[in-house]
DNA sequence: AGCACATGCAAAGATAAGTTAGCAGGTGCT
DNA sequence: AGCACCTGCTAACTTATCTTTGCATGTGCT
């Protein structure tokens, strides 16, 4: 679900191809996309929260701070098998209230 | 893109995963799913249109109309690679602004 | 000091998505 | 006729998501 939903935008799909092409620090990724950087971060740290990309601190040799951003090599196989056997199914009361995570699917 | 923004709600999911079960007409999956149907109608909507369900609409033997749904046996595989080689990943300029189907991610 | 570049955060505004409530139509059975 | 089913639609509301704007921090160079 979360990776799900994370995926489920044009600007982060775009982010995971970029960095699917080697790591980049936000700025220049953001130069490089033609978006804003504060957007980015926020698209970013989505990204990072569902474990898609992971972030690495660093001081450039000029001194300057700079992030920089890598995809984690992740893996999702959607099937309406693998759905079923991840979703609870139970059959009456009301389940999907509330429950956001899932993380498997 | 469509496929993942489709998937990625916890109600359709659940919807597929009944589906995945055998195919049910609306009136009986709201009951089962414990939700209302004008809920469901709009969720399956949208399951129809990803292509990940469809509809026949059949009248039983004591004459009611009903609406049978039955799931697409659809298989999406993420990987960051995947993704690379679906997303038109010109650098600059402007792309991700207004497009949203994508069908094949 | 002033400029260029880097990061980070949050409030506020614009859009999109989800949900409910209420109405319409139809069939069959008591 | 009245009730129990079935479908379908939409207007209005609530909630979540996206995006912009603006400010604060720090470094190095001229």
């Amino acid at each position: 679900m979360l990776t799900l939903a994370t995926l489920a935008n044009p600007h982060r799909l775009r982010v995971v191809a970029v960095l699917a092409g080697g790591r980049k620090y936000v700025s220049q990724l953001a130069r490089e996309m033609g978006i804003s950087r504060a957007l980015l971060q926020v698209h970013l740290k989505k990204l990072e929260a569902a474990g898609l990309v992971s972030a690495q601190m660093e001081i450039s040799p000029d001194g300057k701070a700079m992030k920089f951003y890598e995809v984690t090599p992740f893996a999702v196989h959607l099937t309406p098998e693998s759905i079923a056997a991840v979703v609870p199914e139970m059959t009456g009361t009301d389940t999907a209230r509330g429950r956001d995570e899932k993380g498997t699917v």
